[in-house]
DNA sequence: CATGAATGAGCTTTCATTCAT
DNA sequence: AATGAATGAAAGCTCATTCAT
């Protein structure tokens, strides 16, 4: 069993991917270079040509990958739960959590694929969208229940939330020093979306 | 007619960042070319080493010079207005307001300067911290008189709201069909954060 | 037939020194352009950087081939004699002998490697110095058995010796008439630092 | 006289050629920035050009300037000297002298101009023969006048005798921990050349 | 005479991708 | 399927030189 890896033998496909998503998350794309991405997954430059078109595609299939898995995992925490007031607590404590337990996952997701246009407009990015849209789910179920209001558009609050739960990844990935937890944030995103920053209101 | 020489014009770090910004917005940094950004500002390749000392050193500046635009229309927008709960509503607008106005401007600050490493870790991105505490300070100010709620923390609000509002410039800036006018996403963004999304409530 | 690849040959290392040789012969180091020594060496110009490290590593490279080459040719030719008086005659006739049969080598080995700091001060040039203490050895030699004056010491008596020679290199290989012989020029400096110039001496 | 510098006030000529010894001793040639030298001169670039061709034309100048320095130093040493042998004693010592005086003009004499087929094969170097042919002269006169054994071609004695030196000199200059002095180096050089090397022999 | 901003050709070097084995 | 040596286009940057002022 000797040059084999860690990996039982063929999966050089998923070895790859793993060996790409260390070294995008330490370089960003561009700065990576796909022969250290092959010497990290024991494999050669060529190889990388059978299973992936180019080094876009790699960045694009990992972000499937992990964003499947970020869904799956979400969809999992949501299974239980019925009232969608908690629901979105859960959705915020969920997606902070992965930021804590898969950093190199959230510091991709947030950065390198946003990035530019390549990715942005030629790239239609459906699973984003199906993230987005567990939000918007949740808004209009609640909407529908007379839960949630109903003059705030799902479409506007889906981003408003993923946006404020961005950018506070984007804040705990890069900075050292925080003040807070990140259950703290999850809970004061969320508060301030269910009741608001206005004073005179109860919890 | 001071400055002026061979070339008409005279002003060429303006003409630069001109050209600079609307490459970057076109390309995004990394396919830029700086001869693209040469061709396009009237200059030699050569010319903007005279008033840059790189190519990332343009986008930097770039960012600074319109973040303090920003900053400052941001400012004169506020000037008159005394209720930060006002505050936070005019802070959207005038955020969104500038998408649609100067939407390079946007596409860049949005997008290149949250990159990577490359920016947000080694260069402390002055600018954007202070337009940040400009929310924080409006949230501290109406925590003071009593008008917010005191058990948020500013600096998870100041990234919240800001996120929220980025998030939709993202979406503004790459989407081509959209069900909302720019004022209707500003007004209920800052409504969700204000009123919060629970229905049992007055405006 | 073990190493080919796409190209017929194979041994590209030395392809790629035999080409900047001549390059470096002809036009200097400093005006040889690294795509010349490509085209000469009918290999890539990004191939060369598979070799070497960069351009300067080149002319390293070549320098301590070939000065070994140098080395290992004096080495066998002072190999039969005892006497370190003719051991001197035949390291001056080995020497000029190789301006010559190698005349590009001899270009190179004058003038690209005494040339400046970047070579003579950061690198130190091992093979040089071992070259030149050939000479020590073979005074310090003499002296012992008596044949050599012990006045002098060796270490100048190396340098005046092999400055005498490189001098005579420099004239033959710059000058197109020259009225006497690379033999002769030998003899003469041989017999000059034997004898000396004063008439008053049998030889 | 606010900006005029140490000297008088119009000799720009002189200024740049100072400033570009001391540019030229510190960077090698290839290295110096000819803006570096019009720094040093406290003159703009392009004055530069109104007193030399090119770059390659202050190097040249610079040469030529120097060299006829030290010819005219020679000869004064020389002056009163009727004894070849003797001069030839001066000559080692005024060259070596030359190089801890002025270390800079060694270095460029040395090793910049005798650097590359640039200024060795284009450019005739009158100067240098000059200075060649006064060795020459010398070895010459004694062999007129019998002091000198006739055997020897001047031609390639005065090369031998120049080379011993320079190649002193290249060591002076590069090395910093040094076993003998200049004087020394200069009596051995010149006793090996009068003398020999062999042993059984008065001095 | 003097200036120095502007030029732009030309350099080294990198690295995604290919393809003969 | 896998390899990895080879490719070569492409990019950032430098700097000798010019010329309008």
């Amino acid at each position: 069993m000797a040059k084999s890896s860690r990996n039982s033998k063929g999966d050089k496909y998923q070895k790859i991917l793993d060996a790409a998503l260390k070294v995008f998350a330490k370089k960003g794309f561009y700065s990576s270079k796909v022969s250290e991405i092959a010497r990290l997954a024991n494999v050669a430059d060529g190889t990388i040509y059978l299973y992936f078109r180019n080094k876009d595609d790699i960045l694009i299939s990992l972000f499937e990958v992990e964003m499947q898995k970020v869904i799956d995992r979400l969809e999992e925490a949501l299974a239980g739960e019925g009232d969608p007031r908690r629901k979105l607590e859960i959705f915020a404590l969920t997606h902070l959590g992965m930021v804590d337990s898969r950093r190199e996952v959230a510091e991709i997701l947030q950065v390198e694929v946003r990035q530019s246009s390549k990715f942005m407009k030629d790239y239609h990015n459906e699973k984003f969208i199906q993230y987005l849209n567990i939000i918007a789910s949740i808004v209009e179920e609640g909407q529908r229940q007379g839960l949630l209001r109903a003059d705030i558009n799902p479409d506007i609050a889906k981003r408003a939330f993923f946006g404020a739960l961005d950018e506070m990844s984007v804040y705990w990935v890069l900075s050292t020093k925080r003040s807070f937890s990140l259950e703290t944030a999850a809970q004061q995103i969320s508060r301030c979306f269910l009741s608001g920053l206005l004073a005179d209101k109860a919890d």
